[in-house]
RNA sequence: CGCGGGGUGGAGCAGCCCGGUAGCUCGUCAGGCUCAUAACCUGAAGGUCGUGGGUUCAAAUCCCGCCCCCGCAACCA
């Protein structure tokens, strides 16, 4: 069995419910998923839930439950959500799960025998109420704590660290030596300004189970937890290794599942995740993978945050952007048209409602619904929906197009991917004004040339609806289904042109995108 | 202070890495068409590409300085 292509996205932290940021990248990891399934991969694409910490503990507290049974409430929202979004996730890890703490607990003891652990005595201001050490720039400008963190006790700690400093030469050399590491190159260029400016300390990997015992016990000291980075991008791993994953099972003496084909997964080939965990993962992952003996992910993709309105989004102003109630008003491929059209992957993105609405507008229900609701309507009306042909007038110009946006989904520019296939949208819409097939319909002896006309038109669209499948796959059906073909548009190399054959009958005609701002009639 | 990103016709953006007629969407104006979701097509107006220097035959694009905006700085995608 030959290697999938392994995605994931980032683990979720479970202190609330899913916003506009999550489901942006979400997206971007289907939309990447699906269209390697559509070149003919075989893929993996895992998403999850980070569980543990003590935010969780205290929110737990609060509402008077167990960590656990906080943590499941949440788990069944998000995996509403991802269903609601439409995500073809292969697995969905929660930290909590078995199956992840033993992963972390072997790594722990691996590394822990190998002398990549030290435990040392770590003191500072520790605010009781809070439970969490304040650093320097909490101090109001007196020297003194803000009363909020009521009372402030000076603390001596031990913990566990990792010794990530001796592996720094090694990282920066690595990033250096592999330019499609992180992407896309801004980010790089972050990482490596990162390592050469600073010296990295070493990483504290637990907290005393006396103050924090919502997390995974170490293996070796059980009056310690595994604190954050040894848990939440260890599912990375973790997920691979419960399917049976010869690297990962076998770089930490894993007994793999009995009888299953495992599927070989690791190393990843694409980890999709926000700028603002970049530096854990391009940092402290690939040392932690080092030392595990594991090969590093080909590829970090880094995308960058969302605003709302020019204004940073935030629960606390309540400037915030409702993912699910855009969905249930505008539907699922609208949203996940947008949010991906609107940015390349990498770069800001502000979010206005008016956008997303002259969007919907003009790309989707003026571009490409008018588009196949007027080459079919005229189908349907000269011919009966009953297709001549072949002609292959728009073949170059859909070839080409199917072309570069292939080459544009194999190299994640989705944004570049959808402007191309918006060129062949427009130029269907210049050929229906160029053709006229109306004023062909009128002229009996020009019934060969309508139908010419015609079948390039339905073909387009039969294009366009195999091309929009990883964006936009409840619409692309529909399109398929309107041309009245039952097989799934879920392969790119049905973008060929000529799939439909002379004497094929269309389906019924029926708008994809209903305009939102004219009342109807 | 440090690091990163950005400043392009009215709005939002692409182009910048690999210098060589300034492009896209929306909006505005004019025209065409009538198949279609009052949609579609064509054309026009509108930009000293933040600013001051430099390199070059040639700079939005490379180099230096400056101004302004935004983000990051150990658990927010």
């Amino acid at each position: 069995m030959s290697k999938r292509f392994y995605i994931t996205t980032a683990i979720d932290y479970v202190n609330g419910q899913p916003h506009l940021g999550h489901a942006y990248e979400k997206i971007v990891t289907d939309v990447i998923a699906r269209s390697r399934r559509a070149m003919g991969d075989e893929v993996f694409f895992l998403t999850g839930l980070d569980e543990h910490g003590q935010k969780v503990q205290q929110a737990a507290q609060k509402t008077g439950q167990s960590p656990q049974a906080y943590c499941d409430g949440l788990a069944t929202d998000w995996k509403n959500f991802v269903a609601r979004i439409q995500l073809t996730q292969d697995d969905f890890i929660r930290t909590t799960e078995p199956r992840h703490k033993v992963v972390v607990q072997a790594i722990l003891a691996k590394l822990h025998a190998g002398g990549h652990f030290y435990k040392a005595q770590h003191h500072g201001w520790y605010s009781s109420r809070e439970e969490t050490f304040l650093t320097e720039k909490d101090r109001l400008p007196d020297g003194s704590f803000d009363a909020t963190w009521g009372e402030v006790i000076e603390l001596a700690e031990d913990n566990y660290y990792f010794k990530l400093k001796a592996h720094q030469p090694w990282l920066l050399s690595y990033i250096e030596a592999h330019p499609e590491f992180i992407a896309p190159a801004q980010h790089r260029n972050a990482v490596l300004g990162f390592l050469k400016n600073n010296t990295l300390e070493d990483l504290c990997i637990t907290r005393p189970a006396s103050r924090l015992n919502w997390g995974i016990p170490l293996p070796f000291d059980p009056a310690f937890v595994t604190y954050v980075w040894f848990d939440a991008l260890v599912n990375y791993i973790s997920g691979p290794a419960s399917c049976g994953d010869p690297a990962v099972c076998g770089a930490l003496d894993l007994q793999p599942p009995a009888a299953t084909r495992a599927p070989i997964l690791w190393p990843a080939d694409v980890h999709v995740l926000g700028k603002d965990i970049l530096k854990f993962h391009a940092v402290y992952w690939p040392i932690m993978l080092k030392a595990m003996g594991l090969s590093l992910p080909a590829k970090l993709l880094v995308h960058g945050w969302w605003q709302k309105d020019g204004a940073k989004i935030s629960k606390a102003t309540g400037n915030i952007v409702e993912p699910l109630a855009i969905i249930d008003e505008w539907g699922v491929d609208a949203f996940r048209y947008h949010v991906v059209r609107e940015l390349e992957v990498g770069a800001d993105g502000n979010w206005t409602d008016a956008g997303f609405a002259a969007r919907y507008h003009a790309d989707l229900a003026n571009g490409l619904g008018n588009l196949v609701n007027r080459s079919l309507s005229m189908l349907k009306r000269y011919r009966n929906g009953i297709l001549q042909g072949p002609s292959n007038e728009l073949a170059a110009d859909a070839t080409r197009v199917a072309t570069t946006a292939t080459e544009q989904l194999r190299s994640f520019q989705l944004q570049s991917a959808l402007e191309t296939i918006w060129s062949l949208v427009t130029r269907a819409n210049q050929y229906v004004d160029q053709t006229a097939p109306f004023k062909l319909a009128k002229d009996p002896a020009q019934a060969s040339r309508l139908d010419e006309v015609l079948y390039n038109l339905a073909e387009t669209c039969r294009i366009l609806a195999v091309l929009l499948f990883p964006f936009m796959p409840g619409t692309s059906g529909k399109i398929y289904a309107q041309l009245g073909i039952s097989s799934a548009p879920d392969q790119l190399s049905l973008a060929a042109w000529g799939g439909l054959a002379a004497g094929h009958a269309v389906g019924e005609p029926a708008p994809l995108f209903p305009r939102k701002d004219i009342p109807p009639k």
